[in-house]
DNA sequence: GTGGTCTAGACCACG
DNA sequence: GTGGTCTAGACCACC
């Protein structure tokens, strides 16, 4: 079911895959997520890389885990706004620096946006 | 002589450097870069670092290396402007791709980038 | 019936919560605890884990297990508060040694211990 | 050098173990700590457990650690006077815990405390 | 040489 | 069965 880019750290494509479920409702708050052991072999992937992953999310407040019972996610109202918020500003910050690095001004940038918005629709 | 953002490779700001460089028209096409030596010591970097910076922009058909002349920037002089394009094209679908999964509308993600630009003035 | 804190072992919470009531007197020397299953049901918990907590009061020295009988605090009236006292003294070794480490003085480590105690009241 | 608690994470021993060496000025602010296999050798302990200390210290802010440079002490004022009073609080906390749960009142762990302080004099 | 990630596989604590 | 830690050893990115 998945392929993860190789120039990005896998436990980093769960991390954010994860948050993808969660603010597209996929997962909902109190759901319990696939043991370590479970989503390592769908994913063909060390039982490590997933635990990394779940240890990254707990750390973030967005899953509780309970020894010998699973990973949860968390039972809380503004959840999924905040991991909302914080995964668009993350990968706007990521678009305007490569575009910066590649020397575009921001009109620039904003109208390469608008273009290429226009041209998917 | 130049600050290095301690969280970005080394190598990776001396590529923007230079592309920036070029595109500001400050390296012109045909032009020779510094040697790797010259240059490590004018940014007091390792040899390393330079040269493997080189060694990406020419991966990238930036620039052209001759054994024993050193690094030129590439004669064809619509190359450079191409290559920017793909990449700025790249970024930006990308960045929509995220966008989109986390359902932003197209309003809200043009109001996002707007905001975040805003704010790195 | 009763609330566990999700951040230390259930059957932890079981040993400490019995100790108490053994040395409020609540529970005397000679008695029977409930039987793992009773005792599991009443606390809506797995019985492994109580099997768990008995199985460390035994090793404690705290009960005595016979078989098809159940588990009874040992009898030796003074055997107890031996135990509580050797846990007591090894607690606090460990606690001086950890603030002296950190070259707190005497006087120091007792106002650290009282502001915290002040705090959790 | 080291033998490590078996009841306790290595990697969190080696972490405290750090900590304890910053607060008692053995490493000082700016200082680089030896390389992940390096310490690891030394500690007769894997490579990967080192690596995971360093990597919490760094989330702390404890450390920054550069690529292919090693890990360094943060060069930071407020640093060791924070660690003291971190690993002050969590001493105590612990403390605190383990005498309640052997039922000891306020009163009875000052006490200990106290008496215990007295004969180590 | 240095840190970062990953796999493979083991053992323990917990429920 | 489930998460937590650890070892052994590999490969890559970076300096």
């Amino acid at each position: 079911m998945a392929d993860f880019d190789p120039n990005i750290p896998i436990y980093f494509q769960i991390i954010n895959a994860i948050k993808q479920k969660i603010v597209a409702g996929l997962i909902k708050p109190g759901e319990r997520l696939p043991s370590v052991r479970e989503y390592a072999e769908e994913l063909s992937v060390n039982p490590n890389t997933v635990q990394r992953a779940y240890q990254e999310l707990e750390r973030e407040g967005i899953t509780e885990t309970k020894r010998g019972m699973g990973s949860f996610i968390t039972e809380n109202e503004s959840l999924i706004p905040s991991i909302r918020k914080e995964m668009a500003k993350s990968l706007t910050r990521t678009f305007i620096k490569g575009m910066t690095a590649l020397s575009f001004t921001k009109q620039e940038i904003l109208q390469e946006l608008a273009n290429q918005l226009e041209e998917s629709k």
